[in-house]
DNA sequence: GTGGTCTAGACCACC
DNA sequence: GTGGTCTAGACCACT
């Protein structure tokens, strides 16, 4: 599905969380689509369930993963209750863009390259 | 300056790098700008030189710190020589846009507020 | 410090995060004040040290808690850097207050024990 | 009438209890009203009749429902023999404020929220 | 079979 | 010493 790398500062399950959350975001994992259970996609990355099920776990706190016990885990539209993830992304959007334009970026440059992500 | 926050995840000097950034980025500090020296910063946040140092070092190598030897270290328009923050900061605008797009915003949306920031 | 239920259905680590949460909001722990280390409360609870931890990195996402690496965690206002748990907070009072009042209780009564509380 | 979710980590019948105790307390059902025949909803809403049977026993015990043998079940004003829905109200009426005002809410401000509440 | 919880024991980086 | 991460293995309730 994706590979880890260990030699990355990021923890294992944060790479597995950010890797699953592209996926989703994406469109590469459908809205609705069932995703590996804890235990399979465990087995085939070769590291530990409950690892796994910690990603998993954050990833449904941000709403991009909804657990059915007995039936799996499902992707879902990112709608965490609150909007802690907007919120983060917002503050992320700006900081980049601030810095991206005062490096000489147009903002025309930067909406056409907005436009142009994910088609 | 700025204020430290000693339980924040990220190591002091990279706090610090990322505060003397942001004011470069915002305009707070302009480019040609000459910012205080590591020994009297050191001082008046009451932490180790060492760390100020460090935070110095990386911002020069992100271009937006231009040290001249016995006069001081001045604020510079972030050319670094590699392009390693651009690609950086590009690979990190495409991931939020496309996230804050799967979430919601329309992309007229987003760029509003391109051109809103730091006006 | 507290006492455990294991006959309640709340799993242990959502006991000890309620109960931290109730003694930080009464004010039984003040904002600042160091918690027990994760090792010392597990042990002096008789419960595995991870399951502490998932309790604190809990109280941590909701404000309550900020720990500092190889310092110990301490109590906190209660910011999380979104407001999820001031959303959930709002919308259960909301629906208790209309089941009170459907139950017969005059709006005056609930706001002078809403006055009373924690005095 | 409403729509059950699946994804819930609450079982159907607490989610049915939920909802139909939500329609009475705020009027959507007035008391006297007779709901639907256990068997009517639980052919409507594609689930076993036993689910609803649960429910509307959950609901008689709190005393928003009133079974009369061989004409239906109405909705009564919430009188629970044992006043043990009550005190749960009560317990968590207060623990909300608490925090609420731990988080910043003036009493004040509580109070205007209490008065507008189902208006 | 699935997710959810818990235990026991280990290693790391930082102070 | 502290928090943070990971592994291995176990049990539960529900489908």
């Amino acid at each position: 599905m994706f590979t880890l790398n260990y030699r990355d500062a990021r923890p294992i399950y944060e790479q597995v969380k950010d890797e699953l959350r592209h996926l989703v975001v994406t469109g590469a994992i459908e809205i609705g689509e069932k995703l590996p259970s804890v235990r399979a996609m465990a087995t085939s990355m070769a590291i530990n369930p409950n690892t796994i099920q910690r990603a998993y776990e954050a990833l449904e706190q941000e709403g991009y993963l909804s657990p059915v016990a007995g039936k799996g885990s499902f992707a879902a539209q990112g709608r965490d209750a609150d909007g802690s993830r907007r919120t983060l992304l917002l503050k992320t959007f700006d900081e980049t863009a601030t810095e991206l334009l005062f490096l000489g970026f147009a903002p025309d440059e930067l909406c056409t390259r907005l436009r142009e992500v994910r088609v």
